[in-house]
DNA sequence: ATAGTGACAAATG
DNA sequence: TCATTTGCCACTA
């Protein structure tokens, strides 16, 4: 039952519940959101519950620095922002240019 | 308390 | 361009 750790990253999962639909974030933007470093951001989202569209949290260059432990969420990651409207490049990274959210 | 690791980022050689 | 290093913060052993 302790699968969640005690200590709820709240603005992190906020900054990134504050993104919209369709939009991605780097991890380090959403570090400067939040108040936390990018580092944090990536534990925090391990941890994710339930209404935290981490999918929307890219790498800072739009690459899903995700799948090194576990290439299913990465599948997971791609397949979610396909249905959000958000087409992979064929480098398999995300064009931030228009699709990062400000903020 | 110490060391190692991690869904990062920017700087350096 | 690629590989390495450092900074940062939280968790695990």
């Amino acid at each position: 039952m302790n699968d969640k750790p005690p200590r709820p990253f709240d603005a992190i999962y906020e900054a990134v519940r504050a993104i919209p639909a369709g939009r991605v974030m780097s991890y380090g933007q959403v570090g400067v959101l939040a108040g936390e470093t990018p580092r944090t951001v990536g534990w925090a989202m391990t941890s994710a519950p339930d209404g935290v569209p981490w999918h929307r949290v890219v790498g800072a260059d739009g690459y899903l620095r995700i799948g090194r432990r576990s290439p299913d969420l990465q599948r997971l990651q791609r397949d979610l922002l396909a249905a959000e409207g958000i087409p992979l490049l064929e480098n398999g990274c995300v064009d931030m240019e228009l699709y990062q959210a400000e903020g």
